[in-house]
DNA sequence: TTGAAAGCGATACCAT
DNA sequence: ATGGTATCGCTTTCAA
């Protein structure tokens, strides 16, 4: 069924019923009226395909995200919403941290299915082909991009991971490790960071305890945690690289019997929803995750409509006091 | 960059340019190798839009889900897999429950921006313009679509209910209730069913307890809970009618300082992550949810290879037993 | 082996 | 207010 057909069944031009769908206000009322009720009669619906071309604009924004995790779902959800604000439609894609096909969501955009697209941390953004291929309108979100100059709308790590640290030192622990995520994630290394700085200006040893430095699972956390077991003395804190993470660690202390929050504290880090049903519940750093997408499109819309200016927006987290932490014992 | 700006550079026809791309086989050696290492030069990349509509097709699927939930993403996971072995690119896009938001995706592809799609239950499959609008090529996964001769590929949630409720009148549980999800939901009537049939063939009394019936979401979980535990006797087993629900019942529990397990029983359905992460780990029904989505790709893609037969497969579900559910006290 | 040209389906400019 | 028509960028048939 195409606009030829739906014209000659009522024996006018395409034109007419482009305008029908597109312009209603250039046609005559009885005109309009004929032409929408046949088009709704024979279920006509124009070919996108088509008219992406004409246009050279689909009104469709692509958001690629590393997994399928909560977190990023959350991300997405906010994504969305701005979609929804600015009249786009908005299809993800995910890459199961698989930087050929981050690439393939790339091209697509770049090929023109889509008018723009978000990353959502790249996996490795230095492999994503910025030189050799031509780059789609791009906004970065969670992480910039390094070599692409793009719009980036981020997190402080480092001050979450000042705030994560700083709890626990305030609570009176001394004796503190980190478990952190992978290793060569700029994430995980900007928690990192922020958490050798905050034990320096206390006066503390950031490498007290060994070096921890895995992925982002609850099967890391547990092991980690193992490991952390068999230190002497035992460390009162720890600060996971995000929530998984602790609960990971903190059934490995449930499995020797240590209580979390009163034999050792932990905290998490993103704010994720299995954080706040948690038995005990975690105490962590909120990400605005929803905020991060919804900025994000905001930036990608505002860049689709011409604006060209280098952004760079930092949003705050915040601490999320639970039941995991408390004073250390004695 | 068109086709047309390589052609001219190279001093060769547009229809070279594509075939080097498309039918390299076609081209003398040379002049592929010249052809090829322009347009990597050049960092062209084909207007998919206008090859699309060239070609009348995208080899593009869209998946659509109602929530962005990790059961629904793990249906996604699935239908990625059988994709890349198909050859296929797969986007999400998510309904939020909301039909019209669901339409919008199958407009999409019913206006050629895509090739099929598959839709992982509908939130009111009878809402669906089914009869005004030209449907594209439709799997549906989970459920099927009431009025759409559609290709579906479901779990037996009624066989799953009966397994599950059976389990507790195992344990030799008599006092039993269930916490139902959203009641328009077919697939929690079909959980609900299962409930009443296998109560009702044990010679007991389905309805002994207060009708409940609600959401998918913790919170309800918890009020369901709380409304039973004002019952008189309290039931000593709970089917809840998925995990989260269950969690949310066994947080209501521990707030009167019940012990599930132990004081009351209670078993959900899904199987979803955070089964095995809480404590203590939900026994529940698993769904074969990655399964799903697999078996729904290849049906879809086989439809588009225009086989018709109306397949409709259904899968297994199994009893997943683990620390939420024991004898009955005394 | 390569080129010329028609055509995919819609839109929007230029006429009338 | 409506119609005719060129055009978007690519693929593919037909011809050479």
């Amino acid at each position: 069924m195409t606009i030829k057909e739906v014209a000659a069944q009522l024996g006018v031009s395409p034109s007419t019923i482009s305008r029908a769908l597109a312009h209603p206000e250039m046609l005559r009322a009885e005109t309009r009226v004929r032409v929408l009720e046949t088009v709704e009669r024979l279920g006509y619906q124009p070919n996108l395909i088509a008219r992406d071309l004409r246009r050279q604009e689909t009104r469709l924004l692509y958001v690629v995200v590393p997994t399928l995790s909560p977190f990023f779902l959350d991300v997405f959800r906010g994504v969305e919403r701005g979609a929804r604000e600015t009249g786009y439609a908005v299809v993800m894609g995910h890459t199961e941290r698989d930087v050929a096909r981050e690439q393939l969501f790339v091209d697509q955009v770049a090929s023109r299915r889509g008018d723009g697209v978000i990353l959502v941390t790249s996996s490795d953004p230095t492999a994503l082909k910025v030189r050799t291929k031509r780059m789609p309108p791009v906004v970065a979100a969670l992480e910039e991009i390094k070599g692409l100059h793009a719009p980036a709308v981020r997190v402080d790590h480092h001050k979450g991971a000042m705030d994560a640290t700083n709890h626990l030192l305030a609570l009176g622990h001394r004796l503190v490790a980190h478990i952190g995520g992978p290793e060569k994630q700029v994430i995980a290394q900007h928690r990192r960071e922020g958490f050798n700085e905050t034990m320096l200006q206390a006066g503390l040893d950031p490498t007290a305890f060994p070096y921890l430095s895995g992925d982002y699972a609850v099967a890391w956390g547990e092991r980690a945690m193992e490991t952390l077991l068999t230190c002497n003395p035992l460390p009162t804190g720890v600060f996971a690289g995000n929530d998984e993470i602790a609960i990971g660690a903190i059934r490995a202390m449930s499995r020797v019997g240590l209580q979390v929050g009163r034999d050792i504290s932990v905290i998490g880090f993103d704010d994720q929803r299995i954080a706040s049903l948690y038995e005990p519940a975690l105490t962590t750093i909120k990400v605005p995750t929803e905020e991060l997408g919804y900025r994000a499109i905001l930036l990608l819309v505002d860049k689709l409509r011409g604006n060209t200016a280098e952004v760079d927006i930092v949003l705050p987290t915040s601490l999320i006091i639970r039941a995991t932490t408390g004073m250390p014992r004695g």
